[in-house]
DNA sequence: TCTAAAAACAGGAATGGTTACTGATCACCA
DNA sequence: TGGTGATCAGTAACCATTCCTGTTTTTAGA
């Protein structure tokens, strides 16, 4: 995605592109991964020392909004964010915290079968998966 | 489940049937749904107005090691128990908190296609549903 | 370009669920 | 019945996240 389409989605919600927000996206970037809040914010703040940790929290919080990024919650960790908003499964290593993606699982059959089988209206369906990571498959 | 079966599953991993674990168990079933740590403190000290709340975290914690009680958790709001053990799904209302089970269900192909497509080794999976139930659509 | 109003921010305090710690109490068995 | 380890009550601490307040930046309009 690139920094005209992101104005525009934030225009569109009446937001602006702030440096700070910008610098919250190339963080996501050079991270190239699932990163925590305050990981962004570490990357973040070797640039721009001032920025609050705060103010990315609610930079996440607005371009989750607008749907430039994504994130996910496991119980007993912090929520991670992700620049791939494609519907996708995510693991987590138990041990060492590493979030990576799992390939060719697909849900839509699962979410329709739920749909079909609760009186609620669904707004949110997603798969929490935990496991050990190679690496620390290794060591243990 | 009946007492003596959960006599032995503690026995099992050493632990014992103390007056308090019994009380959760009981809280457990007198609230009939997916409480929270907190819901089921609040009925144990009904009866037992000395109890802790660390101390129902702790039962809770025990409880769940063994096997008895299973646990959920959704982003943002305090993790549920239940006393159904078997996989089944949970879907937890946005608005008014409510938890109630989405039954035909069948996640078992997922988790396999899961474990087939991630070089992790998968310890936990689980399906986290929200959205609005029967009695909050009503006031929309 | 200048100015008032709105939005965003930095810094820090507060929140809420959960865990950790400590001294007291309890349960089990020799 | 006494010793020993498990469990407990009470409370402090923890951690991710949100909230609050005064300040800075951006935006729109004249
Ligand atoms: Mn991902
Ligand atoms: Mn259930
Ligand atoms: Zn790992
Ligand atoms: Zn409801």
């Amino acid at each position: 995605m690139f920094v005209p389409d992101i104005r525009e989605k934030l225009r569109g919600s009446g937001y602006t592109l702030t440096s700070q927000r910008r610098a919250v996206l190339e963080a996501l970037l050079r991270a190239k991964g699932h990163p925590s809040a305050e990981d962004v914010y570490l990357i973040v703040k070797r640039e721009n020392p001032r920025v609050a940790l705060g103010t990315v929290y609610q930079a996440l919080s607005v371009l989750e909004e607008v749907g430039v990024i994504g994130s996910k919650h496991w119980a007993e960790s912090p929520t991670r964010y992700d620049l791939n908003v494609e519907p996708h499964l995510d693991i987590r290593c138990i041990r060492c915290g590493e979030v990576s993606e799992v390939p060719g699982v697909a849900l839509g059959a699962v979410e329709e079968q739920i749909r079909d089988n609760t009186p609620y209206r669904v707004t949110h369906s997603a798969m929490v998966v935990e496991g050990l990571c190679p690496a620390c498959l290794d060591g243990e």
